[in-house]
DNA sequence: CTTCGAGAAATTATAGATAATTATTATTTT
DNA sequence: AAAATAATAATTATCTATAATTTCTCGAAG
């Protein structure tokens, strides 16, 4: 992140949020309250309510008129969405990107993968995840599309540290590394279904509850 | 639409705005004056800046940071790529919606065929046009994608009045009637890549320009 | 006749203040 | 003691005012 004296205070306070809201940092359904906000940034509450407006287009929060904005809830059905979303748009995406597609990209991408896998913390693997996946897309050129995608990201980000905020198991991903060589290759046919394939695995690990009972907690990690 | 004295004046603001740029009232280009459109709505400029960001957010108006907002511009290059969303992401809906279609639903969608098949102007056959793929999508239950679906429908209406404001030629849509066939049959194998095909549709019409030559004006009419 | 630049006008972005609504607490009544 | 109601506090949504930035206009120089 740059210093953004660029860009307004609107956009910068809602960025922040965002990244509260998708750490988990924030908990769902927390109140937002614009005086707070304001306080806190040293500015006035009118760009905070336009930040607001952002955050709920991106459906990370929602407002009620004249009951003010809190941060938006989820459950495993809206995972699941996020997830069918995702598959459905990166694969359009990469087919778009893959004639783009050079070595120096897979190299990278590559190199992302392998920082993904040497993770010990969530926060970092989902940094490299997503590295990746922006890598092998951003080439289709079209920008409505991976506007769409960015948000979904953020959306997956926030489930996945909602349930892994600590622990995290390395892991290998070889998913990753098979769509790479299907890349090299220039075998979009194979590439695309892993992708599909890829970003709809769902994963699953028993959460110690509050109470001491245990539930079962939900992320896509692809 | 109802008098809307429920919710806040920014969200009326940003509906009244949004149906401008969509039908065609206000040109791609055209500066977005915060403080004319507060005075028309009897308003301060607060409520407009905040529907503002949702135009922006919904990719109708783009906003550069102490230069003013403008009705976003638009060429062939991104209506093909609202086009490639659209049929990515309705075949999404339509694969969850089918199970919960019934036969009321189905005949309301093909009333909505009719009224389109029957419209003289661009304006209702959209509208019926819009109400066919919204009552066929919106059993599926998956808000998020359904919002996103409803702003790549706000995107192709806009196209189509840019190309045919004034024109428009009665015709039968037999994609329509043969995703309802496919669907009373319980056969979304055979509907889904209909749809798919369908909102790929790309029109193509000669305008004469402003200054009398003419060139191709395309928008999606499916 | 065109190009550059200074000053003026318009416009955006933010701050501070006010009215209206909702949530909370205290008090009274049953 | 519990429930209902009134008074109070907190918060939202909006408006008016001010500062900062950009665009426009017009004149002078090349």
């Amino acid at each position: 992140m740059t210093s953004a004296s660029e860009d307004t205070i609107a956009s910068r306070i809602s960025r922040i949020l965002a990244d509260r809201i998708v750490t988990g940092q924030l908990d769902p359904g927390t109140k937002l309250r614009q005086d707070h906000i304001a306080e806190e940034f040293g500015t006035s509450h009118v760009p905070v309510r336009e930040a607001f407006r952002r955050l709920e287009a991106q459906g990370l929060a929602v407002s009620e008129p004249r009951r003010g904005v809190r941060v938006a809830s989820f459950d495993l059905k809206e995972v699941r969405e996020v997830a069918q979303m995702r598959a459905a748009l990166e694969v359009l995406a990469l087919r778009h990107a893959a004639p783009h597609l050079t070595p120096a990209i897979l190299d990278q991408a590559e190199e992302a993968t392998v920082a993904g896998d040497n993770s010990h913390d969530v926060r970092s693997w989902e940094e490299a995840n997503r590295r990746f996946h922006t890598l092998i897309l951003t080439p289709c050129g079209m920008p409505r599309l991976l506007a769409a995608i960015s948000d979904l990201h953020a959306a997956s980000a926030r489930f996945l540290f909602a349930s892994w905020r600590s622990e995290w198991e390395v892991r290998t991903d070889h998913d990753h590394r098979a769509i790479l060589t299907f890349l090299r290759q220039g075998n979009i046919e194979n590439a695309a279904p892993v992708l599909e394939r890829h970003v709809q695995w769902i994963g699953q690990k028993p959460v110690r509850n509050a109470s001491g009972a245990t539930r079962d907690a939900f992320a896509i990690v692809g």
